[in-house]
Parts: structure tokens; C-alpha cells; sequence
DNA sequence: ACAATAATTGCAAGGGCTTGCAAATTGTAA
DNA sequence: TTACAATTTGCAAGCCCTTGCAATTATTGT
């Protein structure tokens, strides 16, 4: 049977040290006035005890909970573990923990933000597919800050930190033509985000500019290997002469290197030039050798967080912020 | 400037709606005794002011956060976003809230595991390299639930939910020999993972049982492809024989075919059979068409979940569970 | 040594909520 | 209608901590 033992409190640990609990209060409050020797005291008295304070009292009193909300959808996307890493870790970083929720089946995103505010987050940041008005209304209103992290929406009242897919889709427009090929295509994620939305406008702009053949434009349903790989077979089958291939992220890609090797027997990048997004790990495998687009992401994560923090300590300037971050284009083995 | 206006409470909706504050308590107390007209008045006024209860407060009175703490490690094992992905809907499909953090990169799990109490998690799920019997120690003095995922502390006295990983081992070495591969080798994850420890032991011990020869027992320096294709190199170079080969995970598996393929011109499965461990989406790649040996996660989880949320209950039986999953071979190209 | 200033300490009032208890209400049976 | 039980409601104490204020103690200059 488990024992429950109720915390040790900080009246415990005054009452072991001799001492008022505000004593106790003020050695565990960074920059409170407190004697060395009161602290020694306190501090003994503490560790005897294995005394925490308790957060959550804490925070009731200084409206404060060191918690950021991450609402994220995409958990089929191996970038967006690295994306958990760098935040939970920038987080930590500066004393701030993450509290995670997931949108991805369904999940109401404005239900789940309410949820999150109900824990006084301090913070929060939305890298889940929309966000509607009336959770942008509720941060302002009770002076949240609220950061959209790699996606645009269209609402103009939001911070937003983004790579810059727009331009990474014309790069990768200009390269494949610099490269010769002219018989394009974009395969990219679902119609319904903004990253598919903006890289193929940058693409699609940029090659009608330059006055090459877009050959198709083409929607997967998922960011995801197979989603990619369907709708590769179906595009290949269609079009036989694409010679070049724009793709939503690297997944997506080598669903359609895969599908352009090992079903309709093309030699890449000869016969077929393919450019992904991302750059995640497996990119530069052998098998692989994915010549894509990389997106800052330590840096955007960076950017994020400074961002909520600055507003937590009162130092934002008060009005919203639109960083879009260059991407750079990582040359391997797919273009010829 | 953000004009700061403080949340509203469960006085301003009493005030509105003319009643206690108890009562407005009551109303969003599930199981409370309300009258379904004072229901409907508290439930008007809160409606219209958008009140929410305040969790941090109810927390403190109630010693229940709904905060379930997940320490993890391994940010780059894309398997771990599946496990975060299962780990949310499943804690969010019961009422609670994961709260995460990250020991990747030095930070000490003692450390997070303090933090994370601090926050009165109500459970606390470790899936990170190491745990310690303070931190066992500790929940078990305040009554919290403990549950090791995906990992076999040697410590006899914790919850314990993994994959059987040694039968894993097993399985991988007769599937190996009943194919016709006499001269294996066991290429690793870090030699101080539990998850290592086990993989090796089934598979050398079924090895020697069945007398075939084991060439090699190396170990990567991480789940990683890069720490796979590294190991599999020096591997290789130094064993030309070698013709069968069971790796940590898949990551590392990739490493390995890619080494075999295209450093040495090896042909799988005909000069080199490979079996990996976890099946990640990318196994199925054609690319790869990998054969590895799948636990079962959603299972594992949802006990993880089980286990924690009957303790909360007070329904726990009071002795620790140690649980072992059967893994299961999936078996694609890789093995002739 | 003394006054004047600075640093430390304790008191007590919250922060927003839950909950045992007793009062008030409603319902039921005779 | 009255007596009684069953519900519903409000009061007030308490969860654990922070912090303004005033009282105390330590420090400094002369």
C-alpha cells in the first residue's frame, strides 16, 4: 500500500529552522532580501527535509507558471521531433517547461487552447494547421503572448515566425532550370496548409517567369513517405515527361524517387532532377543523397522563444511580429 | 501595449450571476449537488463573462494537477515522436496533459525529475536513458506514480512497461539461421542503453545455442543512421565474412545496407542478411525494404496510461507491475 | 558613543478555488 | 396542514505560497 505522505511545506521547514515562512519564502525567491546566515539556516532546514516549493502556489500568487503551450499537429513528420527537441530544450534553458498538446486526430485546436490557458500558461505557441480568431482574441485579451511557428496565417494580428517558403520555392524553381530541366512538376503537401500554399506560389511563380513548362501541380494528402509515394505513381503515370520535381518535404520526395527508381526505372538525377524540404536526417543517406531545402529551425526556434519571453518580462514593443526566415538550398545527389 | 486585464473568476461569475461562489464552484465540479436551475444561471453567467476555472487553484486544494510528466531523451529516434504522438492522445483522451521534458544533451534526469515534481505532476512516465533510486524514492514517499517506458532498470521496486527486447533478440537470431546465415554479427545501439543490453543478450545467447558463429558484437555510439553507417564501416572493413547482421534499430540497420550496398557492392539479401528493430515508416521505403522485429507501442502506452491513471484512482494494487511485450518480425526484403 | 541610514525579518492579507458543516429549501407522507 | 427526510445552498476555513508594510536588527559616519 502506498503511503501517502503529504508534501513538506514551507511551514514545515520554518518551523524545523526556527523561522518565519516568509524566511523561507524569500531564500527560495531569487533576489528577495535574506541574511547568509538566515539562508544557511533555511537551506539546512530544507535539504533535512527535502523540501520543494510548490509551483502552483506559487503561481497563484504571481500570476506566473513558467509554462509554455505548444499545440502541435504533424506527428508523422521526423522534423518536427527536432522541432520538440529545440523548444523543450530552449525552453529549458531559460526555466520555462513545455506543455505539450497534440491536435494531430481531430482534436478541436480552439477547445485544446482553452484547455491550455486553464493551466495559466504563460506563453503559447501554435504549430498546428489553423488558428482561428476567437484564440487570438483570448491571448490578447488576457495578455498572452502568442507566437504562429512555421505556418502564415492569413490573420494579420499574430506574431509569426516562419521560414521563408515562398522564396525557398522559387529557389528551388531556379536551380532545377539552372540545372536544365524543363519539364517541371510540384508535388507538394496538403492543399490545406500554408507551407504548401506558399512554396508552391514561389515555385509556380518563378517558373512561369523564367517561361519553363509546369507540367502538373500536385497535392499529396499527407506530408508523409507513402502520401508522397501515391501521389508520385499517380503523377508519373499521367505525365510522362517530367524531368524535374519540386517536392512539399523530404518524405514526400522519396516517395517519389522511390516510385521514379524502382517503378519506372529512371535514373536520377539523369533523368529526373527532385528537390525536397527540410533536410531532415535521412536526406543525406546514401540511399538517399536528397538535394533539398533547409529552413533555419534552430534559429526560428530561438526567435520563438526570445519572442515569448520578451513579452513575459514586459519588454515586447506591443505591436506583432513577422520574421520570415532564408532558407538555403543543400546540394546533393539529385540534380544533375 | 498590451492592456492587462485579469482573468475573471469564480467571484465576478457569482457576482454576476447572484449566487456563492461555492455554488459556481459546484457547477463546474463534476458530481457536485447543483439544482439544474442554478446550473443553468451559473452556466449563463460564466458563459458570458467566458470563465474558466483556474487549475492552478483547483490543484492546490484538490493535490490533482492532471499533469502527467514525461521525461525523454533520444530527440532524434524519429520512433520517439510515434511514442510522444501515442503518449498525448492517449493522457488527453483521459483528462490529463503531458508535460515534457527533454534530457537529451546533458541535462540530469534527477534534476528534470525534481522539477517536474515540483509541478505535482500526478504520474510521472521515464522514458530516458537513466533512472535513479532517488527518483524512485521520491515518488514512491509522495505517492506518485512511476512507470519506466521502453526501458529495464536494473532497480527491482518500478513500473515497468517495455518491449521484450530479448526475446527480440532471440527472434532475430533464428530467423537469421533458419534463412541460412552462418556468420553474424550484432551491431548495437549505445552499450549503456537497457534496450541494448537486452537486444544483445537474446540474440548472442540464441546465437551460441543454435552453434553458429558470431563474428562480430559491436556497439553504435547512438541510435542514429550516421553512428550506424560509422560503426557498419569499421565493422565490415575488418570482417569481409560476415553475412548476417542484426542491428539496434532502424536507423542503424539503414546505416548498415547503405555501408554494404554501396561501399562494398554487397547484395541484400543474397550476400547480407539484415534485420532491424522498431519498424519506422521509412522500413517500408522501398529504398530500403526493411525486415525488423515491431513492438508494440500503442499497446505499451495505453498500459503506460493504464497503470498511471488507476494509481491516480487509488485502484493500484499497491505492488509494482513489470510488464513485457512480445515483439513481432515484420518481415520485407532483407533476408533471403 | 550616538544618531541616522540601510538591511533584514515577521506579520498578515491575499491569490482562486474546494469542501465540511449547518442553514435553508424543497419534497413527501400522513 | 404538519412533521420529517432529502436536497440544495452559503459560510468560512484552508490549500501553500508571495509580498507590502512596519518593526527589528545591523551598519556606518562622526
Amino acid at each position: 500500500m502506498t503511503e501517502r505522505v503529504s508534501r513538506i511545506t514551507a511551514s514545515d521547514v520554518a518551523l524545523e529552522a526556527g523561522v518565519s515562512i516568509s524566511a523561507v519564502s524569500r531564500v527560495f525567491t531569487p533576489g528577495a532580501s535574506v541574511s547568509s546566515k538566515m539562508r544557511d539556516r533555511v537551506l539546512a532546514a530544507a535539504e533535512k527535509l527535502d523540501y520543494m516549493p510548490n509551483v502552483l502556489a506559487r503561481s497563484l500568487m504571481t500570476q506566473r507558471t513558467a509554462l509554455v503551450g505548444i499545440i502541435l499537429a504533424n506527428f508523422q513528420n521526423p522534423m518536427h521531433l527536432t522541432t520538440l527537441d529545440l523548444f523543450t530544450s530552449a525552453l529549458q534553458a531559460r526555466g520555462l517547461r513545455a506543455l505539450v498538446f497534440n491536435v494531430s486526430k481531430g482534436v478541436d485546436v480552439v477547445e485544446s487552447a482553452r484547455q491550455v490557458m486553464q493551466y495559466g500558461v504563460d506563453g503559447l505557441v501554435v504549430a498546428a494547421a489553423s488558428m482561428s480568431q476567437a484564440l487570438v482574441d483570448q491571448c490578447a485579451r488576457q495578455g498572452i503572448p502568442l507566437v504562429a511557428y512555421a505556418r502564415q496565417p492569413r490573420n494579420a494580428k499574430v506574431n509569426v515566425v516562419c521560414a521563408d517558403n515562398e522564396a525557398g520555392g522559387r529557389l528551388a524553381a531556379r536551380k532545377l532550370i539552372e540545372r536544365g530541366y524543363r519539364k517541371l512538376a510540384y508535388l507538394g503537401g496538403p492543399a490545406t496548409t500554408s507551407t504548401n500554399a506558399f512554396r508552391e506560389k514561389g515555385f509556380c511563380d518563378a517558373v512561369g517567369e523564367a517561361g519553363v513548362e509546369l507540367v502538373a501541380r500536385v497535392n499529396a494528402t499527407e506530408y508523409t513517405y507513402d502520401a508522397g509515394r501515391k501521389a508520385a505513381i499517380q503523377m508519373l503515370d499521367e505525365h510522362r515527361n517530367i524531368d524535374g520535381v519540386f517536392c512539399g518535404n523530404d518524405l514526400v520526395a522519396f516517395g517519389v524517387m522511390d516510385v521514379a527508381r524502382y517503378r519506372h526505372g529512371l535514373t536520377i538525377p539523369d533523368d529526373l532532377g527532385i528537390i525536397g524540404f527540410d533536410d531532415i536526417e535521412l536526406a543525406s543517406a546514401d540511399a538517399y543523397q536528397l538535394t533539398t531545402i533547409r529552413q533555419p529551425m534552430s534559429d526560428m526556434v530561438q526567435q520563438t522563444v526570445d519572442i515569448i519571453s520578451q513579452a513575459m518580462a514586459g519588454q515586447d514593443s506591443g505591436n506583432v511580429k513577422r520574421l520570415l526566415f532564408p532558407c538555403t538550398l543543400i546540394e546533393r545527389g539529385t540534380l544533375r
